[in-house]
DNA sequence: AGCGGTATAATTTTT
DNA sequence: TTATACCGCT
């Protein structure tokens, strides 16, 4: 049955999946399940068969990474060139799909995409031009108002007016696509729904494109938005015979917050009368004890579409519990635990501590710090995301494109050249009364401040005449050198670090230039501007990179490619890859990756869950969700960690141990610390302070069980009447078991805040309440 | 223009 | 606690 060697040592389903008829189908892939695998076997398995050629793929990702991936593991597995193929993110893809289009799609040949701090800058400009209230209407809540409506499909006039604030919010994105229209700039939102649109609306080139795409392929469906539904729905509507392979994990749906819509996989099997679906339920990653926990924990949640890992590898060992008295305490032991595991021949780097929000990344940090141990925090700045980054990259956009308003106003004075905040306001306000870019309005100022315009304008100019017809190395060494970018940061004295990465400017652009051959991404594809008919149906780009537009001849200058790659993809953060470092993460950011072994740190009520995700039943099942990622990160160990306190917001907590403890199985877990009947026992406070005064905590656990230790003095302050002290384990009739947080008040007046987990957070008078102390 | 003080708010994130 | 924003002063 398995002759062919691409489907050798597939199991079951990941057959049936790989070999699946050109029909849509839904695969409902497991964490660990091999879905990476499933989808490159496919696209290798359907070519080799002859049942597509490279020019009728489309598969999509949500990340550059995951699509570089597909893209290596696919050329591994035959000796295909994937030129032809469309494999990219949705945004790369979009931006193929308008550099080719650019003139139907009306933009400009090389418009430049905004990131989200150029969106920003841009809405904060028209809200100051609009002499709005930026109490009332904050920057931020606007671009999510803007992307949050593009991401529904709505353009200006489409959006309800539901009340004033609505009203004015419009106008302000009306101003926005003005201006971005203006500057020749699009931000991502606008890739999608820009190359939606002209899909609806154009009859000859939808028809093209599906009929060229006979396979389309989107990974990650769980994470899709409206938008990009839609979108898909586009290039390979219902009923019209293509075959659409979504693969994807309603229990991995993480992304609601930011518009995912997991309701997407039952449209999808009930819009395209789904025949198929492939459950990928064998798992490859974890032991048995793991996968117990990760399914009992998600079985909590209704509204699944069902799915139970399973192993063939045996139990395991059991999933490590231990509670800590404060997340100092934790770090600590999470050091100690760390150094236990690199001694016993496990890489750092295959060692993850997770976390549910960026702060708790601190107090494990110096703790790892001071032990001296190699660590790596993921997340933070980009490398295109750096302040001297992107100014580099600013004066590139001026001598691509003189209009760009974003970049002209980063670097105007920077480095300072006398151009003040006064002078730059009417600078605007005779842009704006004309209805031109700061640019062309230079002119109209008179003045000191008008003559360094001047200056200013006569550099950019100067720079674009001279690195004219120059390599792009060049023109980026001239650059950084003509702006005075290289002198500025040469006499600071924390510059060092900035002419570094300047210099690995060039280099990235360097690279870009050689080994990517800057037209992946970014440079347009022979297709005819008029329509199919001339079509070459999948005709590779000539011989890489520079390829002609259609129409015109032109074509896209490597620099303008350049910046499009910079703007699509951010760039690694900055720790030095490579190292054998202890990776520290969001469970956010862990998603999709996988560790030897794993601590989730945290676990308290209000913090994972978090607080905000409460409120009602959808937040929580996410939150679960959440868990259910960072569990099934895991090969071989586990680990879940609490502490009874947390410092937060500069305030000491007091926290309930999470309730996802209360729906894991028992069998599977190993408590290291003893089990908690109630919470906040002195018997753990004894044992945690007995082991911060340095009886370390490896031996005990080595020696798999834990022995008492003589009580220490409790370092409380003096109990008053009521006999409740912070940090005091309470009982109430209706709420349960909670942790008092703050006291207020004497006698009658006497109040008490306690945090009773999951019933949340309450004051309550200690003359009518009845709390019993529970130690 | 740049510095330093105080106020304020503080999940999760990719493109 | 800490990062950022803003204001007022030099």
């Amino acid at each position: 049955m398995h002759d062919d060697p691409l489907l050798r040592n597939l199991n079951p389903e990941q057959h049936a999946a790989v070999t699946l008829p050109a029909v849509p189908a839904l695969i409902l892939a497991g964490a660990g399940s091999g879905k990476t695998r499933v989808l490159t076997t496919r696209i290798a398995w359907l070519l080799q068969q002859g049942h597509m050629s490279p020019g009728g793929v489309m598969a999509v990702t949500f990340t550059n990474k995951a699509a570089k991936e597909m893209l290596t593991r696919l050329s591994a597995m035959l000796p295909v060139s994937v030129r032809g193929m469309w494999i990219g993110t949705f945004h790369g893809l979009c931006n193929r799909f308008l550099r080719a289009h650019w003139k139907l799609a009306g933009l400009p040949q090389s418009f430049q995409i905004l990131d989200s701090g150029d969106q920003l800058s841009a809405v904060k400009r028209i809200i100051k031009a609009k002499n709005l209230d930026e109490e009332r209407f904050v920057p931020k809540q606007v671009t999510w108002f803007i992307a949050g409506s593009k991401e529904e499909g709505l353009r200006p006039r489409d959006v309800e007016l539901r009340d004033a604030q609505t009203a004015k919010l419009v106008e302000i994105y009306e101003a926005y696509e003005e201006q971005c229209a203006r500057e020749g700039v699009v931000d991502f939102a606008e890739l999608m729904l820009r190359t939606y649109e002209l899909m609806r609306d154009n009859d000859p080139l939808r028809e093209h494109y599906q009929r060229r795409f006979t396979h389309v392929m989107v990974d990650e469906f769980q994470d899709t938005n409206r938008l990009q539904y839609a979108w898909m729905k586009m290039f390979a509507p219902p009923g019209r015979g293509q075959s659409v392979f979504a693969v994807g994990d309603d229990d991995q749906s993480i992304y609601a917050f930011r518009g995912a819509q997991v309701g997407n996989m039952a449209d999808f099997e009930r819009e395209y009368h789904v025949e198929h679906v492939i459950k990928l339920e064998q798992n490859y990653r974890s032991f048995g004890n793991i996968l117990d926990a990760a399914n009992e924990l998600i079985g909590h949640n209704s509204r699944r579409l069902g799915k139970n890992l399973r192993t063939e590898a045996g139990p395991g060992e059991p999933v490590r519990v231990v509670e800590s008295t404060s997340d100092f305490g934790e770090a600590q032991w999470v050091l100690e635990e760390i150094q236990q595991l690199h001694r016993g021949g496990i890489d750092r780097k295959e060692i993850a501590l997770l976390y549910r929000s960026n702060a708790q990344s601190r107090v494990i940090e110096s703790a790892l710090f001071n032990a001296g141990i190699p660590y790596r925090v993921y997340g933070g700045l980009r490398f295109f995301e750096r302040a001297e980054v992107k100014h580099a990259l600013a004066y590139l956009r001026l001598i691509e494109n003189p209009n760009d308003d974003t970049s002209f106003l980063r670097v105007v004075n920077f480095p300072a050249r006398g151009i003040g905040a006064r002078t730059i306001e009417q600078l605007q306000d005779a842009a704006r009364s004309s209805g031109r870019s700061l640019h062309q309005s230079v002119g109209a100022v008179a003045g000191k401040g008008g003559a360094n315009l001047a200056a200013f304008v006569a550099l950019v100019d100067a720079m674009r005449e001279r690195t004219h017809g120059l390599t792009l190395r060049e023109i980026i060494e001239q650059m950084l050198q003509a702006s005075g970018l290289l002198d500025f940061y040469r006499t600071e004295k924390e510059g060092q670090d900035r002419i570094e990465n300047l210099e690995e400017l060039v280099n990235a652009a360097e690279a870009f230039v050689t080994q990517e051959g800057f037209g992946k991404d970014a440079v347009a594809l022979p297709v005819d501007e008029h329509g199919p008919g001339t079509l070459a149906n999948d005709a590779p780009a000539p011989a890489a990179d520079r390829v002609p537009d259609a129409e015109t001849g032109e074509i896209m200058s490597p620099l303008a490619a350049f910046l499009t790659h910079a703007s699509l993809e951010a760039g690694d953060n900055q720790a030095q890859a490579g190292q054998d470092a202890v990776q520290l993460m969001t469970v956010h950011s862990a998603k999709g990756l996988e560790f030897d072994a794993v601590f989730i740190t945290g676990l308290e009520e209000g913090l994972f869950p978090h607080e905000n995700a409460l409120s009602d039943s959808d937040g929580l099942e996410e939150e679960r969700r959440l868990m259910y990622v960072a569990i099934t990160r895991a090969r071989q160990r586990l680990y879940l960690s609490f502490s009874q306190t947390r410092m937060l917001h500069g305030q000491t907590r007091y926290n309930v141990k999470s309730r996802f403890f209360d729906e894991l199985p028992e069998h599977a877990l190993k408590w290291l610390t003893p089990r908690q009947q109630g919470f906040g026992s002195g018997y753990a406070r004894e044992y945690q302070q007995a082991w911060q005064r340095g009886a370390g905590m490896g031996s005990m656990v080595g020696a798999g069980r834990i022995e008492p230790r003589p009580a220490a003095p409790a370092l409380v302050p003096k109990a008053p009447s009521h006999g409740l002290r912070t940090g005091q384990a309470v009982f109430h009739t209706k709420f349960g078991e909670g942790v008092v947080l703050t006291l207020e008040g004497q006698g009658d007046d006497a109040r008490a805040q306690v945090n009773f987990g999951r019933h949340g957070m309450k004051w309550l008078a200690l003359s009518v309440a009845k709390l019993t102390p529970v130690e």
